[in-house]
DNA sequence: TCACGTCTCTACCATTTGGTAGACAAATCT
DNA sequence: AGATTTGTCTACCAAATGGTAGAGACGTGA
């Protein structure tokens, strides 16, 4: 594989178009003419459909691994600070690139071989998450309850909030650079409140 | 239209296919097929696929409704009970009737007539939510924050909580009824920790 | 120069898609 | 009874889909 640059290239623009319009309205050609190649090129570097949309979602993993595995080791010791980083560091890809947290959220929509293939992506983080949850729940630093259910609901409030902007239009929010550093400031505050130990 | 249970019954089986494999990815054959009737029948009732779409949104809207406005209207007077109500009555559908949730989901995924069409259905909950919100931090009862996005957040939260258990389960959740009641339970501590004012 | 691997293309194909036209049976009206 | 409306069906169709086969352009090493 000596020229990787058309593999790349359809990576990244099948990432955004499965993320934006979900990954079962979008067709081989739809993807390869918004890279400028024919669909058989495609096919090419790609085994199948399904093969395409495995390396897809291998490549939105990575990309979003590098993000939260560096918000994970940056802050100090309060516990608070670092979920906030991790906060933020998901809600960068919102505004760089909308549709990698659309196309994580596009799991629900895929069929078992394909979730259990981002599943063993993202496990790590997801479990270094929850135990990191866990620790600091025991020693009183965090709100306490079900670690595991926290990890997911955080998760949900983050990911919905930045693939959904429809939704908070219908709430009457402004989608542009102002709106968004507010959306943003909001949902820190939130996560903030919903985390603090009582 | 003297027979009706012919609609209903392609808008119920509709919705359940919309809601929980994607609208984009169901076609008219296979609700045809799970319905028990030819695709020709539900072109009879519905003018085109897209005029059935608005309708199961229309179907999705009132079903919807009708228990966010009963929640809305039954508990007393403090706004973190009555939020708790509405959050319950939201959760309800993700154990009766899990297609709900993940068809209002699908905004995202549709393009602006039906967006539009839904927003137009919900537009008089999401107003009273937001307005009731302002009042209630208004008297100090509620974290000030900014109302709108909190409601956008609260949706994101509830929704993504209930569409998306693969999700918790890669968080290492149990999907039975036990785990289901720990979900709401979860979620509604969390919601009520978030609101808490300060 | 020639053979070979790499990469993208044209030409097809079977299947599935949303949609039209109209046959046919049952019920309803006159 | 005869005519009409209602509801479902069969028979099609053009376009789009994922995929196969293989030609041709291009560079590289022998």
């Amino acid at each position: 594989m000596v020229n990787g640059s058309t593999r790349i290239r359809i990576l990244d623009t099948a990432l955004d178009l499965f993320g934006t319009r979900g990954v079962g309205t979008v067709s081989l050609d739809d993807i390869a003419d918004a890279v400028g190649v024919r669909k058989q090129t495609i096919l090419y570097w790609f085994k199948s459909r399904s093969g395409l949309i495995d390396a897809v979602l291998d490549h939105a993993a990575d990309e979003l691994l590098v993000v939260v595995e560096a918000a994970i080791r940056s802050r100090g010791d309060e516990p608070l600070d670092r979920v906030d980083a991790v906060v933020c560091s998901v809600f960068r890809p919102v505004v760089r690139r909308p549709a990698l947290l659309g196309l994580i959220r596009e799991v629900t929509r895929l069929d078992e071989s394909h979730i259990n293939h981002l599943r063993g992506r993202l496990s790590a983080v997801v479990d270094r998450c929850v135990s990191y949850l866990t620790s600091e729940m025991e020693k009183g630093r965090l709100r306490t309850c079900d670690p595991m259910v926290l990890a997911g609901l955080l998760y949900s409030t983050v990911s919905g909030t930045g693939t959904e902007p429809i939704v908070l239009e219908t709430f009457g929010w402004e989608p542009n650079a102002a709106g968004l550093r507010q959306v943003r400031r909001e949902l820190r505050g939130f996560v903030r409140a919903a985390l603090q130990p009582n």
